[in-house]
DNA sequence: TTTATATTTCGAACATCTTGGAAATAATAA
DNA sequence: TTATTATTTCCAAGATGTTCGAAATATAAA
């Protein structure tokens, strides 16, 4: 998918976390902060077969949302902390949604 | 879809939102507030045929992002803010992503 | 240099989504 | 009534996504 603004970009995340496997492996990388998580170890948490787990990391990482690196014959995958930060930013940019404290929005030009 | 947990709604939402065009309906709605927007302003707003909007709105409001309320011939879409703050809600609760400033994190869990 | 481990790529079947014109429905105005 | 406006539903074609077994690749260990 070409992908030529913000968001484009931010749609095409998003449509990568609104699957539930996906959000699963999100999930499984969160929690596993910046020193990631082996392949094979969210393939055990999620309990489905390699090349199904192979394909959505394919596409997480292919938007951005993950990195990978190599140890040994192990992959390991980190969340891309910057990049969901940046996303979550762009949803939190139009208006108060997302703020926990939604009564601190910059504009008034919603949460009304 | 059948959505039976937590994940599997943030997910169906997620895909939803997770469409440049969708995901333009809801920079509309956000920006029109709780008053909503006209079907017909979106159309107007986007460019594109009635069909098609009609198609990504009655999807949107499958999975809870919005609701309709008719006003004589007119139909008006008004984001469901409750919905999206669950949402962003879902996201941010793993972890201190989405939280503008990260260093508040409730836990620790993760942002080392 | 053969075997085992970790993961990806390939391929193919099946499912779902996207798009938009044409026809249908809802509500009002003439 | 009949016409007009606002929007949806229907339909069908084409595009994209999902799944997973089998085969391929990468790396290390025996």
């Amino acid at each position: 998918m070409e992908v030529n603004s913000e968001l484009e970009l931010a749609a095409a995340q998003l449509a990568e976390l609104g699957h539930p496997t996906r959000l699963g492996i999100f999930r499984v990388l969160v929690r596993a902060g910046r020193s990631g998580v082996a392949v094979g170890d969210i393939q055990l948490a999620l309990d489905i077969p390699g090349s199904t787990l192979s394909h959505h990391i394919s596409r997480m990482s292919k938007v951005g949302l993950m990195t990978q690196r190599r140890d040994g014959r192990t992959l390991y995958c980190s969340l891309a902390f910057e990049t969901v930060e940046a996303l979550l930013g762009f949803l939190y940019a139009e208006c108060c949604i997302g703020m926990p404290q939604a009564q601190t929005a910059p504009q008034g030009n919603c949460c009304d």
